[in-house]
DNA sequence: CTTGCTCTTTACAACGTGGAAAACCTGACG
DNA sequence: CGTCAGGTTTTCCACGTTGTAAAGAGCAAG
């Protein structure tokens, strides 16, 4: 089978520790000895072997990271940050997606899907606050985006409603009044969802614009289907906005099908807005703008906050970090400069 | 610190490995100390130690996934569908991305990237066959796509000519005589891009349409980016093409967006077809024509070959495994229904 | 009351590694 | 020439688990 520490060793003639000495780069080890091994391990192709030095350490090197979707652009690319950036601080990153379903939420929590790991990054949807007062698992765990909680967990998400705010204001400043609000449903008061249609309202009442019920879509999901959907649902319901702030860019990507396919210019009859700042939203015959939360910057918190709590300190307050965004205007509000 | 079975076996005054016993459901033990045991674990709160059970057993349970990209949207459904269907069979995967450079996918396949694992499945861009021939990792290794080789390992991918040529048809079909070709260039002859290539140009030629220089538009990558910048190369050529085969659907994308800036309708003017079917193609102002690989059924194939390798079949003939693909007609090439 | 059988439980060893501490070596010094 | 200090290497053990083999318990048959 796999070559191991005892197989250098006999070969070499000389202790297993010795060897795992050379392995490990221990000081005392001398230049002829280190070389001796060092030919033999070359040579056997010796590789150390994980799992036990895990076992032996107690630590894996290991974290893991839930997404709902994968296939949310959001979240690769989200993936892909919190990859790249763990893999600088010699971290390995188990990628998993709960679907946005609470009882995998719940499982991912628990560390029951991914069981060798130090610790855990996972970004909720339907997780509620009880389910983390009784979790049971014994990796520590950072909460990302998405939900608040009362829970002793550190937490990293953009400041939503001041985000939302910003959104909302620009499609004033363009000179739009009566704008739509297309976002996931959420029961509870502390969904990101929620948080974001508080700043839209916020800035509409401030400028005494109408927050009306007939101007809200709600939508099951957070997909471009469901952005397609509600904005067909609101222009049937007899709804004239002239611009509408989407939850996310994938809503305001199917948002802006249904208006193309009714007819509807974006943005001279209805301007558009989104949220993730998506790489698709850079294409498509017209261009989203949107709020674009700093990916990396989240990434690098959510590591940061948790391999902190490896280090030991998990005694001290959880956190609520709070990564910037910038407002990204492009097409689908200012239109395209001739 | 964790539960370990010593510590259930002390309270419940069993030894060790009856406690073991109980955990993996070994038939020998009366139901009174099953039941005693048991209360203590669930009492203790005692889970297994993974790490340990993967020393002894010698298997980690997890296999590792790399792709190039995970905000590739097709590589993210592609791994969607590779962590569902392993986790139907109890393996966990690891996801990785190599950014398509060549030293990354030669450092996953000797498994210097993920360690902790039974077996591999790379998606390889630029690895070289000699990469493969010189390969010194011990585990199995499957490759998916793209690349053509002649290593001897399981390789999972459609027939891409044969798809290339239902694409190319596809377009003679509706009546397109100047049809360019957009990819990604690798030098090497099999490549995928080169399969593709050569499907358009068999159509062509058995068609009696032009296949010169001037119609075909090299990329560097596979992204959105570089499909705006060769349409844009393309028409400022002065080639008037009236329809573009597009390496992929991020392509598509990007030349779609180069068109609709330059003031040419799509389909009337140019058609676009794509490869991939990502999920980004049924939306936008123009939907996207493409060829669908059948995901799942990739997915299947890579898991499945990967798992019987492991299950010992390591002597077996590397196999050629090619899921099936169908052509999706949407408005980019027949228009929108009325 | 022994023998032999089955069912249940146990002791032991090992997977590959690294920490702790003991053992070994060499050379300097009294 | 013995002692001690220093670096170097080794021995021993434990991390938590499970396979192997063997011991213990119970019971029916002879």
């Amino acid at each position: 089978m796999a070559i191991s520490l005892k197989d250098v060793a006999r070969q070499a003639g000389v202790s297993v520790k010795t060897v795992s000495n050379v392995v490990n780069g221990y000081r005392h080890v001398t230049p002829e000895t280190r070389l001796k091994v060092q030919r033999v391990i070359d040579e056997l192709g010796y590789r150390p072997n994980l799992t036990a030095r895990h076992l032996r350490k107690g630590r894996t090197g290991m974290i893991a990271l839930a997404v709902p979707e994968l296939h949310n652009p959001y979240f690769a690319e989200l993936a892909d940050a919190v990859i790249e950036y763990a893999a600088g601080l010699d971290y390995i990153v188990l990628l998993d997606h709960t679907g946005g379903r609470r009882d995998q939420e719940v499982l991912f929590a628990q560390g029951f899907r991914a069981r060798v790991i130090d610790g855990l990054i996972l970004s909720p949807i339907e997780l509620e606050n009880e389910d983390l007062l009784a979790r049971g698992g014994d990796a520590p765990l950072v909460l990302l985006g998405e939900r608040e909680y009362d829970a002793p967990y550190d937490h990293v998400a953009i400041d939503n409603v001041a985000a939302a705010r910003t959104a909302a204001s620009h499609l004033v400043d363009i000179g739009r009044r009566r704008i739509a609000f297309i976002g996931a449903r959420h029961g509870r008061a502390r969904a990101t969802a929620h948080l974001r249609l508080r700043g839209w309202r916020e800035v509409m009442t401030e400028n005494g614009l109408p927050t009306g019920e007939e101007l809200v879509a709600v939508t099951d999901g957070y997909t471009r289907e469901d952005g397609a959907q509600a904005v067909a649902r609101l222009l049937d319901s007899g709804a004239r906005p002239d611009a509408v702030f989407c939850y996310n860019d994938l809503i305001a990507v199917g948002a802006m099908r249904t208006l193309a396919e009714r007819g509807l210019r974006v943005p001279d009859d209805v301007a558009v807005i989104g949220f993730d700042d998506i790489e698709e939203s850079r294409y498509g015959a017209t261009t989203l703008t949107t709020i674009a939360p700093h990916k990396r910057a989240v990434a690098r918190a959510a590591t940061d906050a948790l391999l902190e709590r490896l280090a030991g300190d998990r005694e001290i307050d959880p956190r609520r970090l709070q990564p910037g965004f910038a407002l990204v205007t492009r097409e689908s509000t200012v239109g395209r400069p001739s």
